[in-house]
DNA sequence: GTACAGATTGAG
DNA sequence: TCAATCTGTACT
């Protein structure tokens, strides 16, 4: 359930290993018109330049994709891949540190307001069960990976740099349940092979266990 | 300038 | 298994 308080800027100046793990269960309020899109955070990835081989801000590298890395935490850092998919992170530590957290899945939340669900009509969105669903379910499969849930929260490079403490169009809300420990997984991160295996096995990846919205991998 | 790979995805 | 095709890097 979502608790009605936006989370602050104090949040995001933690370590970024720790953020990582407790922006698992947090919730995604993405305002679009009249609506709000709102995802749970499932599944999330640490990246902590310029140490970290298999971050963009290795070596405290800028570029003019990546110069945002080095804002103050709570801004956005958004960036294509592969030329199609757009990817959300959101920084973390003080000015001049390059260190971010990539959101690789969400749960979808249905909000009993009109939650815009893309490819699916209002019959499919009332018969969904999400316990009881097969390995085919759409709703599923809307937001389980990083370039899919961009989609579903409607965002482009014009959110790049976005203040997520101060955005009216997007913003972090806090849990009533507490996430424990043993309900957080920890795995080596997704397509980063080329980081060598040293921080390719890093287990710097973290998602709520027995969740059906994480990414496939 | 050309070549190539990447924090991915969906179709076949 | 493969193609979609933007951004950055390592070369002519």
């Amino acid at each position: 359930m979502i608790k009605n308080k936006k989370i602050k800027r104090n949040f995001f100046l933690q370590p970024t290993l720790k953020i990582a793990k407790l922006l698992l269960g947090k919730y995604i309020i993405r305002k679009f018109g009249n609506n709000k899109i709102i995802g749970k955070i499932v599944e999330t990835e640490a990246y902590i330049g310029p140490y970290d081989r298999a971050s963009h801000a290795y070596n405290f590298k800028k570029t003019r994709r990546n110069h945002i890395e080095y804002l103050e935490g709570g801004h956005i850092y958004i960036y294509l891949v592969y030329g199609i998919h757009w990817q959300l992170n959101f920084t973390t530590a003080k000015k001049e540190k390059p260190e971010c957290v990539l959101i690789r899945a969400l749960e979808p939340v249905l909000n009993n307001k009109k939650t815009e669900y893309e490819n699916l009509n209002s019959k499919q969105i009332k018969n969904f069960n999400p316990t009881a669903d097969g390995q085919n379910s759409k709703l599923k499969k809307l937001t389980n990976g990083p370039g899919k849930l961009c989609k579903y929260l409607k965002l482009n490079k014009s959110f790049y740099g976005e203040d997520m403490t101060k955005s009216k169009r997007i913003w972090l809300e806090d849990s009533k349940e507490k996430i424990k420990s043993n309900q957080i997984k920890s795995a080596p991160r997704a397509g980063i092979d080329y980081a060598g295996s040293y921080w390719s096995k890093k287990k710097w990846r973290f998602y709520l266990k027995n969740n059906e919205f994480i990414s496939k991998h």
